[in-house]
RNA sequence: GCUCAAGUGGCGGAAUUGGUAGACGCGCUGGAUUCAAAAUCCAGUUCUUUCGGGAGUGUGGGUUCGAUUCCCACCUUGAGUACCA
């Protein structure tokens, strides 16, 4: 009987699914284990052998935890909503939810040749209505709560309501607009309702406003920080240039602090940990209030270095800056109007590629130094930033080079604060080795008591005060898209209103086309059926807007981001159509113990959710503020394309030997015509495309030889490989473990489909071990010393591997065992059902198929992981290597049983060991059990 | 520029409380089986050699009886980020 894996993996694959073996209960008397793969978005293209890396790692750590008596939690579902979709939509009119619907089938059908233990009945969607009524519902509570800084936890609007109708907003601590003034509880009392709403709304945790936002032509929407890759958006590469636009945004600048201080407590990578710190960019330093001659208003500044106060010798505002049309003189309007213009026309990716060029215009205003009350030039220039601090410097052209360099440049004065440094060359940016001077009340002093002394001094002045800024700017939360979550959200008089969870969800209406309408609103814009009937809670035609009664709703969608923020509480409880979760599901579940997904959600959805997952927390409905205990990044799956090469202006290709002696054109042909020795077969490549029908070929050694390019797998490059050709000619359990043979799973390595002959051979030889000719047959006959020491060794390595996560060695442990069980002719039992749950986890088709051969009728899923015991390993001999000095080495044999001092007196009866020692004693004689003997003379 | 990670055969990679470097697999070479191929099995495969050996884990130092592993400096590659005041 040979290994027939297609029939096994299809047998074993429709019982799992039949008996709902890997169904999770949400209370058990064993310990619970959640183990979670970053859900995929099911795109057009069909899963390729990249995709399913981390989700083979994440089912073979979920077995081996359910073999170790653990409750485990392993759900699977799909981030659907997404702009290929909606692209897709505007080329074709296909609704987007159909096209989704049918990449979904295809990616189910895929994942399920793989033969994943996933819990399919806790599937979620983030475009299923019955998901996103929780998304919509989580947007309510962010917007009825606050930040209040002096508790460091999100509170609800209506305690600050009600603090402010007591004593006004002078005493609260919140994180809030910048732009909030002061005002009384009698202000606030005499306030009209839509003031009130007003204020209220710069304190909400999602809000609306008028803010700069990155946006995207082509794609027709903003984008936020994150979706921008090197000035273009991150889908399909388009500019993207700074708009002024009312839109949503979320506070999660609130918790800033919150989001670097927790990854101490998590086990995330720690180039992971580094980037989200890089990116939410804490900076200690003051702010400075500079007063400027002739007007009321101030530049309030952030600066890392109150220091060097005394060097200031200008100001620069970014061109953005409110005050800049205030301040300018008369004389200068022209020329900063131009200068303006001129930077907000330059995309993102123009001000990047070009940081060297030094320009500003002198606005003709004059601020006043704090401490010497001279007058100093107020600058604009685009090296400043509007979204970072205030959007304002002052300027230090001795310690900071950017600075000297415009000094420099337009000729303004550089003075030097640094005792005995040369700064006619650059500026001095070092602040650990200098000594202040030239600098009043600072004199003589290093870098942290200049510091600390400046800030002193300023907070005295009332123009400044100790200040920590972060880079993290709040997330734009609107997208000008169709295929997206609506807003529970409804317009009265222009303020927002929230439609309570009782109406939600609030579900997409339908639209003609997927395109802005031409007024320029986003495609909501276009359905018939889109407004707000207050009276009866529902959603009617928007042709009834009367504004008394019936009001216009949102028309922008969240982002892509929205769902994927909390999905993973949600599939503690998937189907409750009362609440997001039950309290009791999540206490008993927690959070994912095990995160496995991709490094490029770094400072995307990874950030995002720990910022909504702190949230949910403050509101009380999570225990814990960290959704993720640990974390692990796959690192990508390249392709190896196969290139062949055309001398130029012919239709004849040479071997990759003999490129050189011509001139060739490189053409990158499909990778799955190419066998293990890059051997390409001419006629495989005449029928693979017409223009190759009549090509001539030139072989070397009668071979035609590809050359070889690892890149990113892309149709494109004619590299990419399919998990289901893979499942079809080796099967699934080939394909598991050559994944994880692959390599280390952290790493990026390429696919070469020739190396997985290693593996199934491997597979074919577990299966022969079971076997004796053509029947199946074990015996209950004792193992012998030898099959237990294969045995054991094994257990040891492969549970120490998986704990490590170093799938890739333990497939390499598995074909030793099996090749030394082969030689050993085992078929006892006692070793080769134990050996069977070990593979279980790796390749769980095969091991289904022999395990109930052997008699059982229960999943092996539900077998417990065999008990390791040191003595199989100890009880043989083996050889070991004795050196000398480091330098003279032989080898005796020696029992490992034996105690130190025996093996001390039988090196020391050593023949060859005498010679060496000369009559000398050794000074130690080193004994590693199972390992080394060294002696030391 | 800044931050981080990594450098081991023809290739993917093993070995790190410091103890025989190159496990395991691919590829390659030879052999068995076969009419032949595939498949399977066996042997070999870091380099070098006058067959005694010698060299060897990016480079140069250091600690140690002993270093791929620890320390210092440098080089290279990859990733992230970028006018962050």
């Amino acid at each position: 009987m040979s290994y027939d894996f297609n029939t096994i993996e299809a047998k074993w694959q429709a019982y799992w699914a039949e008996n709902g073996t890997f169904r999770a209960e949400n209370s058990s008397d064993r310990p619970k284990y959640y183990v979670l793969d970053m859900f995929p978005y099911p795109s057009g293209a069909g899963l390729h052998v990249g995709h399913p890396l981390g989700y083979i790692a994440s089912d073979i750590y979920a077995r081996y935890k359910r073999h170790k008596g653990f409750n485990v939690l392993h759900p699977q579902g799909y981030d659907s909503f997404g702009l290929p979709a909606e692209q897709y939509a505007i080329q074709t009119g296909q609704h987007p939810a159909v096209t989704t619907k049918e990449n979904i089938t295809r990616y189910r059908e895929q994942l399920d040749k793989i033969g994943f233990s996933f819990d399919w009945s806790r599937e979620v969607k983030t475009s299923d209505p019955k998901f996103y009524k929780w998304t919509q519902w989580i947007f309510t509570e962010l917007f009825n709560s606050w930040y209040d800084n002096e508790a460091d936890k999100a509170r609800s609007i209506s305690e600050l309501e009600k603090v402010f109708s007591k004593e006004g907003n002078t005493k609260v601590q919140a994180v809030c607009d910048e732009d909030v003034t002061e005002f009384t509880a009698d202000d606030w009392n005499g306030f009209s309702l839509k003031e009130k709403q007003k204020v209220l709304l710069k304190y909400r945790l999602t809000y609306l406003a008028e803010t700069e936002v990155n946006w995207c032509p082509q794609l027709g929407t903003v984008l936020a920080n994150d979706e921008i890759v090197n000035g273009v958006s991150e889908r399909g590469g388009y500019p993207v240039i700074r708009k002024k636009m009312t839109q949503w945004s979320m506070r999660i600048s609130a918790y800033a602090q919150r989001l670097i201080d927790g990854l101490n407590t998590i086990d995330w990578p720690q180039p992971l940990k580094d980037s989200q710190t890089n990116w939410i960019g804490r900076s200690e330093g003051a702010s400075v209030t500079f007063k400027i001659k002739d007007h009321d208003e101030v530049i309030d500044v952030f600066t890392t270095r109150p220091d060097t106060i005394f060097g200031v010798s200008f100001m620069t505002l970014a061109p953005e800056h409110e005050l800049v049309s205030k301040i300018t003189t008369s004389e200068q309007k022209s020329e900063i109007e131009a200068y303006i213009e001129a930077t907000a026309k330059r995309s993102e990716r123009d001000r990047m590629a070009d940081v060297k060029t030094i320009s500003g215009v002198f606005t003709g205003a004059y601020a006043e130094h704090p401490f010497t009350k001279e007058l100093v030039p107020i600058w604009i220039g685009d090296y400043v930033l509007a979204g970072y601090g205030t959007g304002a410097v002052m300027a230090v052209p001795c310690g900071d080079q950017r600075d000297y360099d415009f000094a420099k440049h337009f000729g303004i004065d550089i003075l030097n604060i640094f005792e005995g440094i040369d700064i006619s060359e650059e500026a001095f940016a070092d602040k650990d080795n200098t000594i202040i001077a030239n600098s009043d009340f600072l004199n003589g002093l290093k870098y942290k008591k200049a510091v600390k002394t400046a800030i002193y001094e300023l907070e005295k002045l009332g123009q400044g005060e100790g200040k920590i800024n972060y880079r993290l700017r709040d997330a734009v939360f609107s997208r000008q898209r169709y295929w997206g979550e609506p807003f529970p959200v409804y317009y009265v008089d222009g303020m927002p209103k929230m439609i309570d969870l009782k109406h939600l969800p609030i579900e997409l209406p339908e639209v003609e086309k997927y395109l802005p309408t031409e007024t320029g609103e986003p495609p909501l814009g276009r359905a018939d059926v889109w407004a707000w009937d207050a009276e009866k809670n529902e959603v009617v035609a928007n042709d009834l807007i009367n504004h008394t009664t019936v009001f216009p709703l949102e028309l922008n969608t969240m982002p892509g981001w929205a769902g994927s923020s909390y999905y993973f509480n949600r599939y503690m409880d998937p189907n409750n159509e009362n609440e997001v979760f039950s309290q009791d599901a999540i206490e008993y579940w927690k959070e994912v113990d095990l995160y496995i997904g991709g490094s490029e959600h770094a400072t995307g959805h990874l950030l995002y959710a720990r910022f909504w997952q702190k949230f949910l927390f403050d509101i009380g409905i999570t225990p814990v503020d960290e959704f993720a205990k640990k974390l692990i990044n796959q690192g990508m799956i390249l392709g190896t394309s196969a290139i062949v090469y055309r001398i130029s202006g012919s239709n004849k290709y040479v071997s990759k030997g003999l490129k050189d002696q011509y001139d060739v054109e490189e053409l990158r042909v499909d990778v799955n015509m190419i066998n293990a020795s890059d051997e390409l077969l001419p006629e495989d490549l005449k029928n693979w495309q017409p223009q190759f029908k009549d090509a001539e070929f030139e072989l070397e050694e009668g071979k035609y030889i590809v050359g070889r390019e690892v890149e990113k797998m892309s149709k494109r490059w004619f590299n990419v490989v399919n998990p289901d050709g893979i499942c079809e000619q080796y099967g699934a359990d080939s394909l598991r473990l050559y994944e994880m043979f692959l390599g280390p799973l952290e790493q990026a390595k390429p696919w070469n489909t020739a190396g997985i002959t290693g593996v199934h051979s491997f597979l074919k030889k577990l299966w022969k071990l079971y076997h004796d000719g053509e029947e199946f047959g074990v015996a209950d006959t004792e193992p012998t010393k030898d099959n237990l020491k294969t045995l054991h060794k094994t257990i040891k390595k492969v549970e120490e591997d998986i704990e490590n996560f170093s799938f890739n060695t333990s497939v390499s442990t598995f074909m030793i065992a099996v090749n030394e069980l082969t030689a050993q002719k085992c078929n006892a039992r006692a070793v080769l059902e134990p050996l069977l749950v070990l593979v279980s986890p790796y390749a769980p088709h095969i091991a289904e198929e022999l395990w109930s051969k052997l008699g059982h009728n229960q999943s092996i899923a539900t077998a417990t992981f065999p008990l390791f015991e040191e003595k199989h390993l100890v009880e043989s001999t083996k050889q070991y290597p004795i050196s000398f000095n480091g330098k003279m080495r032989f080898t005796m044999e020696l029992s490992l049983d034996l105690s130190k001092d025996d093996i001390e007196a039988a090196v020391m009866a050593h023949e060859k060991t005498q010679q060496q020692l000369e009559g000398r004693t050794p000074k130690k004689v080193i004994v590693v059990p199972g390992k080394i003997v060294n002696v030391v003379g």
